[in-house]
DNA sequence: TAGGGCATGTGGTCCAACCACATCAAGTAG
DNA sequence: CTACTTGATGTGGTTGGACCACATGCCCTA
């Protein structure tokens, strides 16, 4: 085993364990290689593994702020990692949507109509009516109101991976709008396709949200022009 | 923009260009530490991380098998991501389960009938008729057979997903074997229902395979005393 | 010709030093 | 006594150099 690799089972043991926790810091890396009988490189390596993770976040300086503290960011992992495999072609665009669509609608058919994360979703949505709005702007707010409908159904899991989808992909879906004949057009069809599934969403018709959510996803990427199986 | 990250966005540029793609080999260590300028400990950290996220594998010696060469193991990465925030608590079992079952479902009903994975699951199938077999071993053949299953949909971000899934709680999955009554009751029980399963598949009852493995799954968890909602 | 041994190049590890940064406490000027 | 400055302290960030273990392949020798 690597010496990184040792570290790397320590902390997460202490994670395990409950002995470090989310809001918790780790040892100081000098520290820490010292507890372990280890080169502070190593313990550097393990640590920068970990930030890749998103399990925890260093910072340089001093106070509350400062020093490698445990966070909790899967969407950040599972984004980059995604987005590593797009790069090397190994991950098709076409299959991120498809499982995009998958996850996206069985968020829309649990959704808890009274859940705070709905009412922010409904907020956005004003949002988005504004006027003039820019594209960038409002591609933004659709990936907040996206997210905000998964996480309205309350698992983290489909959050976490949903949101992770869309990082993979946002480069790739903000240049997809250069292939639409007329963004004005789209941009109203969007807005009251949003609208749409929102209402079946808080009138407790999980399944037709779900078909909704579909066909909105669906719909944009074929208009885009991208191909992927049903 | 720290070095490391310098070093990881040229790699990943590199990826994304085409200019290095699978089975290819990263320029040794030192070499890539004097062409971008940075110090090797920056480049090896950056390689950690790419190693972390499956995109890289990292051999000693000399050879075709030595060096860095690009590889592609998204599970990998998914995989031990989800453990790790699994570790902090900060993702519920129950979540994972549930997701678990949602990517299941979707894969047995868009599995395709002729396809080589499914033939490999029936293999599967019979090496687990097999009498006396240790609950390990069955767990194992188990873990693959609903891996062939998730390929045979033929969407390698469900296939990933669904093995970093099963990767981020097999150790607490086979743990919740304890809790089973009369473990013979229950293997002999899985084994029908995955025979269930492969022939509702292979009769392209797509809709039936995917009520029949979500009760399957659910079924084992509930029977092994995990709550979780539906 | 067949064998052993060394040159070469790879990642793995460690160390010592220095830097930039953020905070906090002590000291000083008002 | 207050307010500001200034330095000490501790953090991660980065670097260069050194050495190790390993795997290969060439070259020299028997």
């Amino acid at each position: 085993m690597r010496t990184h690799q040792l570290v790397l089972h320590w902390i997460e043991g202490q994670l395990s364990e409950g002995k470090l926790a989310v809001g918790g810091r780790l040892p100081a890396e000098r520290t820490l290689a010292e507890q372990l009988q280890v080169s502070r490189t190593s313990v550097r390596e393990a640590i920068r593994i970990l930030e890749a993770m998103g399990v925890v976040r260093a910072g340089v300086g001093s106070g509350p702020e400062a020093g490698t503290v445990v966070i909790s960011d899967p969407t950040a992992a599972l984004g980059s990692a995604l987005r590593l495999h797009v790069a090397t072609q190994h991950l098709p665009v076409s299959d991120i949507v498809q499982t995009r669509v998958l996850l996206e609608s069985w968020a829309a058919s649990h959704a808890r109509p009274d859940s705070p994360e709905l009412t922010g979703a409904a907020g956005l949505l004003e949002e988005m009516d504004a006027d003039g709005m820019a594209v960038d702007d409002f591609l933004a707010l659709d990936v907040r109101f996206h997210l905000a409908l998964a996480d309205a159904a309350g698992n983290a899991v489909v959050s976490a991976m949903m949101g992770s989808l869309r990082e993979s992909i946002t480069g790739y879906a903000s240049r997809l709008t250069a292939n639409l004949p007329d963004w004005d057009t789209t941009a109203a069809r969007l807005r009251a396709e949003h609208h749409e599934i929102l209402d079946a969403i808080q009138n407790d018709d999980g399944e037709r949200a779900a078909k909704l959510v579909a066909a909105h996803i669906e719909g944009y990427y074929r208009e885009a022009g991208v191909r992927h199986s049903p």
